[in-house]
DNA sequence: TAGTGGTCTAGACCACCAC
DNA sequence: TGGTGGTCTAGACCACTAC
């Protein structure tokens, strides 16, 4: 056991990682208990300590345990959270993962020439051309979120004709197309949350189930790749209550 | 120089990131340009490459730099963002970083014992008894932040009585008050985040300066200290626009 | 005092990129 | 091929907690 076949696709820490959530989620280390010492973990493992270091650092990072110096790491009691605000994920995953059916409906797909306010966001030259898409994601066929994502040409130009890009779905699983067909790893979005009224926002009649005063949280973000340009501007729009948004605030400083 | 004086509060990871921190923001590494080697760096600060790699690891996640294996690590062009909603910062230093003048009034404090909802939260007996408190910030004297805090009376039952804790402005500078007075540092919050109108809410009527529908974000949460005990439950409203908080949203998983 | 987590070192090898 | 960041090791010492 334990042979040196070269399969280190993943990290080591990573893979510990993965191992020691998934005994957390089962219930090997319930609530409450103590994770083996550090050094257990390292004969257990059969690596360097400051590899079990790097794993549990995550654990730590993500409230999943909590060290105490000179007494041991130990797990939650807070469950993990759900609809992290703070996390990117796709819309149908989340809807998913909220127990209803997720559901795309694809409103308009067209390449015009940015506005001036889409050319600072996706800090693109006068002139340059996007593509302007808007969704509507639906749960249970019920309207819940409204979409408008601006995604320069550029990003797509070497794999996709203009006129390829404008056909619905193109984009309908987000990371993958951005990933998989154009190279660009989202790293992360800057993103300006407000609550609105329906009364002031440009949006389709379908998604107003309330009235005009129906509260919405509005998300407007730029979304980043590995080395810092745009690659996407977007704003995001949710009526309701359909899905609270939930998150860790952490410590500003340090 | 560097001579091994034990002055080793801070690790020097963290005073290595300090002044990393301090050369990006002077504009001695100015964005878009290229951070030191790692060895460089290694040999300036006379450390070992791992404690480097912390120290840049932790830029890393701030997206102050971005890591290109066998290239190099460069400056971000985006700038820090200023009002990050998944951070916990005072209010009156946020008011203040917004160039507004911070002030802010206490509307009531009282020990009562605690509702089903907030024994829930709070993780308490049925009979314990908590301290509510009921604020207002005001930017330019203007109120613009609604807070009820409660905090379970163990908290800080061995350094207060109860007739002390009520009296105004106990609790102002929040963070010293739980880090100072009753030793409990505070780690994170889980809260939700969703829009609401005026007229949905329990607010004073001070707070409303444009009619019932006046949109306002509420954000609900509760405080863990470091072991993983609640600590405080807050329920905060931030009427109309005046502060637009913003946010990385980083990816899921991994 | 024994055991825990926190920090730091010196060195090694690798994967990747530009030349 | 040389330089970069990514990973991992083995070992050391420290600070803190519980006993």
């Amino acid at each position: 056991m334990n042979e040196k076949i070269p399969v280190r696709q993943v990290s080591l820490a990573d893979q510990i990682l993965e191992i020691l959530i998934e005994r957390i989620v089962n219930g090997v280390y319930p609530p409450g208990s103590k994770l083996s010492p550090e050094n257990q973990l390292r004969e257990e493992f059969n690596v360097s300590r400051s590899t079990i270091r790097t794993a549990v650092s995550r654990l730590e990072d993500r409230k999943l345990v909590h060290r105490q110096r000179g007494v041991g790491t130990y797990i939650s009691r807070q469950p993990n959270i759900s609809n992290p605000l703070n996390e990117f994920i796709e819309f149908p995953l989340l809807i998913k993962e909220n127990g209803y059916k997720p559901g795309y409906q694809e409103l308009s797909a067209e390449i015009l020439v940015a506005d001036e306010e889409i050319l600072e966001n996706l800090q693109l030259e006068p002139g340059d051309r996007v593509l302007k898409i808007r969704k509507i994601f639906t749960a249970n066929d019920d309207p819940i979120i409204y979409v408008i994502n601006h995604i320069p040409l550029w990003v797509f130009e070497d794999i996709l004709t203009p006129e390829e890009a404008i056909q619905p779905g193109t984009t309908e699983r987000f990371i993958e197309f951005f990933e998989v067909k154009c190279n660009q790893r989202i790293s992360h979005f800057i993103s300006t949350v407000k609550a609105e009224i329906f009364e002031n926002i440009d949006a389709p009649p379908s998604l107003m189930n309330d009235g005009p005063y129906t509260p919405v949280l509005v998300i407007n973000e730029i979304g980043y790749n590995g080395i810092d340009k745009p690659i996407v501007s977007s704003s995001e729009f949710h009526p309701d209550d359909w899905m609270t948004f939930k998150m860790m605030r952490r410590r500003g400083k340090v």
